[in-house]
RNA sequence: UGGGGCAUGGUGCAAUGGCAGCACACCGGCCUUUGGAGCCGUGGAUCUUGGUUCGAAUCCAGGUGCCCCAGCCA
């Protein structure tokens, strides 16, 4: 895959940019390395593509190179189907990792280096239950009470650590504890957990070679160590977190990485939670990860978003340390921007209504050219079959017009995009009342959609052949929430926007879209933009819309 | 009420003691063979009180508000 479409960015200047420049200054590391680290236990959303870009970004700027680590100490949540997808939207955003690597390819020094915290006096086998633990670590103004093996001969810690290896000892028994301070302020530091027995679960890696799994805590650090990490850059909630990650580096006497935190990315009216992305999911509010509503990598994918759109909004969004939510605008505003330079212009007609053109010869077919991309003349022209029936939009008829309303209805001249003026004489209706079928008469004179008389027209509507259009399925995405806070009142399942998809399964297309292949992008003239989706098949595509064109109109209409 | 962090237009990010700026959104105009795009323009912000300084969004002190931490999750 290459990266021709990936625009260069103006160098990013942020506050951790600034640290890493200066640690290349002032002489604490000679280079950089960095890392993302996500745990294996779900699908990337957007969220995750700003760390993404801040981790590969900063090394790639940097000369330096960044790694991707799979934090796989908890064997309960974690799967190999979620590495493979994480993986594929890592490449899908156009980042090469330097090593794949995952903490669990570190158990056995992590092990040993619990055995030297032991050994030093720093770490004990604790047998208080979870409860009393908890109990005991007191409350945010109250210190903790410390363990009754708290201080255990280390002769003990060790012997019993070995035998909770050898898995002698039930989950949840025994836990080995970091000997720090029960009182200290920052509650992370009051005796955290380093290992805990988990006998069962079989690891999607290391299988059931393991019965004690480390804590994050004690193996983040370590694990940043090891792999010569010099800035460990992570979200807000790991800054209580820091004054754990240097002090286990710093007992273990190994190689200190920099930890830096900065805020992550929230937008309105979406969820990034991966317990509720999961739960959207399993409850079929969705359908499925990749459904073109969810915010996951690959749902923005299939709902039509380029990586260079993703790029371009994280780029925008900016890095901080505010907690802050991003209007969804601005990410739909990128794809529009990127689209509206590459996309190809195709004719679509989503919700049909036949137009007739009665003084059009009945037999005769005329091909009209159509511009493929005004904003890129290099994209060329394609040919438009036109002839005496045609579909259009029920929007651009009315037979009793709303004020300021331009388009077709009786006695108004319309152009036919790059065909020709058209006059609406009437409207055929069935025994309901509804318009079923609209007449008018063409200007010869304007082929092509100029008149040389200079007279203008109002409106330029967009058609399709009835002869040669072909029928197709498409489906209206729309925001999968409709409160900018989806946890405003009831909560986010209440707030489930029941219009966020609309299947339109009788549109016309122009017939150079039946070949479409999954993943290819059109803009629908007037429309919006649309995606073709995997559930199409050769001659019978499917769109997704991805983002609809900006429509003043809309604004015009809700006014009147 | 312990510890840590953050406060700049509606939203997000800049301004690193020297004219508060950019983007999105919003509003208005021009242009248009997409009511798209593009172009031009309007309005709107430094949480608060005091201090230092010729000069403070920036430094200092107090106050207020919001976020994170009491998993054998990450």
């Amino acid at each position: 895959m290459s990266n021709d479409d990936i625009q260069p960015t103006e160098k990013a200047q942020d506050f951790i940019r600034d640290a890493v420049r200066e640690d290349l200054k002032n002489g604490r590391f000679n280079h950089i390395r960095t890392r993302f680290p996500p745990e294996p236990n779900g699908y990337l959303h957007i969220g995750h593509a700003k760390a993404l870009i801040i981790d590969f970004g900063i090394a790639e700027e940097s000369g330096g190179e960044c790694n991707l680590r799979f934090d796989d100490t908890n064997p309960t949540k974690e799967d190999v189907e979620y590495v493979d997808a994480i993986k594929e939207d890592i490449e899908w955003l156009g980042f090469h990792w330097a090593n794949e690597f995952y903490a669990s390819d570190y158990f056995e020094q992590i092990y040993q280096m619990a055995v030297k915290l032991i050994q030093k006096g720093k770490a004990y086998v604790d047998e208080q239950t979870a409860e009393q633990v908890s109990k005991n670590r007191g409350t945010l103004t109250e210190p903790g009470v410390e363990s009754p093996w708290r201080n255990r001969p280390a002769a003990e810690n060790l012997a019993l650590f070995e035998r909770m290896k050898n898995g002698e000892f039930p989950d949840g028994s025994l836990t080995l504890r970091a000997k720090i301070d029960m009182a200290s302020g920052n509650i992370n530091l009051r005796d955290p957990v380093m290992y805990r027995i988990l006998q069962t679960p079989p690891h999607h890696r290391t299988g059931s070679q393991w019965k004690i799994y480390p804590m994050y805590d004690f193996a983040h650090g370590q694990s940043d160590s090891l792999e010569g990490v010099t800035h460990s850059l992570c979200s807000l909630e790991y800054e209580a977190h820091r004054p754990l990650y240097e002090w286990f580096l710093r007992e273990l006497e190994i190689f200190a990485p920099r930890q830096i935190e900065f805020a992550r990315l929230n937008m309105n009216y979406t969820v990034t939670s991966k317990r509720k992305l999961l739960k959207l999911v399993k409850e079929n509010h969705v359908r499925g990860w990749d459904d073109p509503r969810m915010p996951t990598l690959c749902g923005l994918r299939r709902r039509g978003f380029t990586r260079a759109a993703v790029r371009d909004f994280v780029a925008r969004v900016g890095v901080a340390k505010n907690d802050s939510v991003i209007d969804v605008a601005l990410l739909e505003h990128c794809l529009r921007d990127d689209l509206n330079k590459r996309a190809p212009r195709r004719m679509a007609v989503l919700r049909p209504l036949k137009l007739v053109i009665d003084n059009y010869p009945d037999d005769l077919t005329e091909e009209m050219s159509a511009v493929n991309n005004p904003e890129d003349p290099a994209a060329g022209t394609r040919p438009l079959p036109f002839c005496k029936e045609l579909y259009i939009e029920q929007e651009d008829f009315q037979e009793t017009p709303q004020p300021k309303y331009f388009r077709l209805f009786p006695g108004n001249e319309v152009r036919l995009r790059y065909a020709y003026f058209v006059k609406c004489t009437h409207a055929v209706k069935d025994a309901a009342g509804n318009v079923i079928e609209v007449h008018a008469t063409y200007d010869p004179n304007t082929r092509g959609g100029d008149a040389p008389d200079g007279r203008k027209v109002k409106s330029t509507i967009h058609w399709v052949s009835a002869r040669h259009a072909i029928p197709a399925k498409v489906r209206l995405y729309d925001r999968l929430f409709r409160d900018p806070d989806p946890e405003a009142g009831e909560g986010f399942l209440q707030n489930l926007n029941p219009a966020s998809l609309e299947i339109l399964p009788a549109c016309q297309l122009e017939a150079s879209l039946a070949e479409a292949r999954p993943g290819e992008k059109f803009q629908f003239e007037r429309i919006g933009y649309f995606c073709a989706d995997a559930d199409g098949t050769p001659g019978k595509p499917i769109f997704n819309r991805a983002v609809s064109l900006k429509d003043t109109w809309a604004k015009v209409a809700g006014k009147g």
